[in-house]
DNA sequence: ATAGGGTTAG
């Protein structure tokens, strides 16, 4: 095959890649082995690149099916296994397109077919167990690290300290810092970032400090999970100290469109709206020729309006983004409804929903349902929130199809209309809603409090009998004991 | 190898 075919082949390919069609992948397979049995490793790369978006798009889901495995298993044997370079490229890809089961499985057949694994190939398992929360595989990848020598690589070792942080492992995130034998501002970001993520604000400020007597510098990572502190501890003096260090030494500063979001969500949550205000006005419209304002910056100041009650200027800041070109997406819409929700603006919330629907053509999540069902029942508006729960397009009270809560969202939804039925004394609707959350998440304690509080309101003591014996049943009773002695007494 | 936005009853 010359290598003017062969590029055209990729051309084609890439294109399969990005519009996931299974059918055109599978044509151009078989045409690609009529023209020659001997694949090079690059287009044997693209062939597999394919057939995983393709057929991972197909399924619909994380696992990776029978036929799946054996396709992807035929591609890899035909690849040169004394180089690792192809294997991490696909492992890599995989990690970066969120395909992480896909990047295991790369890599254990990399593992097993006796190809040596190098820093990158183990810097994407890890990455890549924890994606999948898989405790166990990176522990595993750990000890392998251990016997082959690569703790002493910073690039390896930050990707240990961040899996164990991903998975809330903090104390042995920890001591694999302290047992590094050299460490850098990264290793020490990824634990820092990993205590602020776990919402650990004292034991992150300590490791600051620390990190100065290392000789470290703080970079612009360090300061964004800084601002994330000050943030969750409300101290709004460390804040502006914060910010005085940004403008001193972090270069472009004002261009920064990730610390400039955390800068603005900082002042926001401490309260101060005019602060937050000032940064997102002088954010890219100014002098140097920086970036320009993207979505998220512009959700992180709709937030904070929102959370501080100024309805108003929610409505103005959206429409000014949509002037300034800004393409909403999924997230902002639901940074102005739940905004409508807080302030009481119940039609322009539902107007917002339609138009999200309608004008931008998206599809709402389960997540955009709860959020009006929320914005309903917090008008009262018991009835209309039930009727939209019964068009959603989702399979309800059934376990689970959502996308990261586990089975978390379906009851957030029932739990917002039965939070709304106690208010209300709304009995009925209440025990459906209940019945409906429980169904979904039986293990719920919140749900059992707010229909027991439910039942003790209107005096419905022999249903409360009969829920305790319930959870006597389901061996929950320690977590409800104390919310109901509550009730009871 | 590490970073930014939303929802869940008050």
């Amino acid at each position: 095959m010359s290598s003017h075919q062969a590029n055209r082949f990729k051309y084609h390919l890439k294109h399969c890649y990005q519009s996931k069609n299974l059918n055109l992948t599978k044509t151009l397979h078989a045409y690609i082995l009529k023209t020659s049995h001997f694949l090079s490793t690059s287009l044997n790369t693209s062939l597999i690149l394919s057939y995983s978006s393709s057929l991972h798009h197909h399924n619909n889901t994380t696992t990776i099916s029978t036929t799946h495995f054996n396709i992807l298993t035929n591609l890899f044997k035909s690849i040169d296994p004394s180089n690792p370079l192809p294997f991490n490229t696909i492992a890599s890809h995989f990690s970066h397109h969120g395909h992480p089961s896909l990047a295991l499985h790369t890599l254990s057949f990399m593992h097993f077919s006796g190809v040596v694994l190098d820093s990158y190939a183990i810097c994407s398992s890890l990455t890549a167990a924890a994606a999948i929360r898989s405790v166990g595989l990176g522990k595993m990848v750990h000890a392998h690290v251990e016997k082959s020598g690569w703790l002493s690589s910073v690039y390896v070792g930050s990707a240990l300290i961040d899996f164990y942080a991903k998975t809330s492992a903090f104390w042995d995130a920890r001591r694999a810092f302290d047992e590094m034998p050299v460490r850098n501002v990264v290793c020490a970001n990824a634990l820092f970032l990993g205590f602020v993520e776990g919402r650990m604000w004292e034991d992150g400020l300590s490791l600051v400090r620390r990190m100065r007597g290392l000789g470290m510098e703080c970079d612009r990572f360090t300061m964004c999970g800084l601002l994330k502190v000050c943030a969750g501890l409300a101290k709004i003096e460390l804040g502006r100290q914060v910010h005085g260090s940004l403008i001193r030494r972090i270069d472009a500063f004002g261009g920064d469109v990730f610390l400039r979001t955390s800068l603005i969500d900082m002042y926001g949550r401490c309260g101060v709206v005019e602060k937050a205000r000032h940064v997102f006005d002088h954010t890219g419209v100014g002098d140097g020729g920086e970036e320009k304002r993207d979505v998220i910056l512009w959700t992180s100041m709709l937030g904070v309006c929102g959370r501080n009650g100024h309805f108003e200027d929610v409505i103005q800041l959206f429409k000014e983004m949509l002037m300034e070109g800004t393409k909403p997406d999924k997230i902002v819409f639901l940074a102005v409804i739940s905004a409508c929700s807080y302030t009481g603006n119940v039609n322009q919330g539902l107007q917002y929903f339609e138009s999200m629907v309608c004008d931008f053509g998206m599809d709402p999540d389960q997540e955009h349902y709860s959020c009006v069902v929320d914005l309903l029942c917090r008008a009262g508006e018991l009835e209309r929130a039930l009727d939209l729960i019964s068009r959603m397009p989702f399979k309800m009270g059934t376990s689970d199809n959502s996308t990261r809560n586990g089975g978390t969202s379906n009851t957030s939804l029932w739990g917002a209309l039965l939070n709304a039925c106690v208010d209300t004394g709304n009995v009925e609707l209440g025990k459906l809603a209940a019945e409906r959350a429980l169904e979904a998440d039986p293990r719920n304690v919140g749900i059992y409090v707010l229909w027991s509080n439910l039942c003790a309101s209107v005096g419905m003591w022999d249903e409360i009998e009969k829920l305790r014996d319930l959870i006597r049943e389901r061996g929950m009773m320690k977590d409800v004991g104390c919310s109901w002695l509550e009730v009871s007494g």
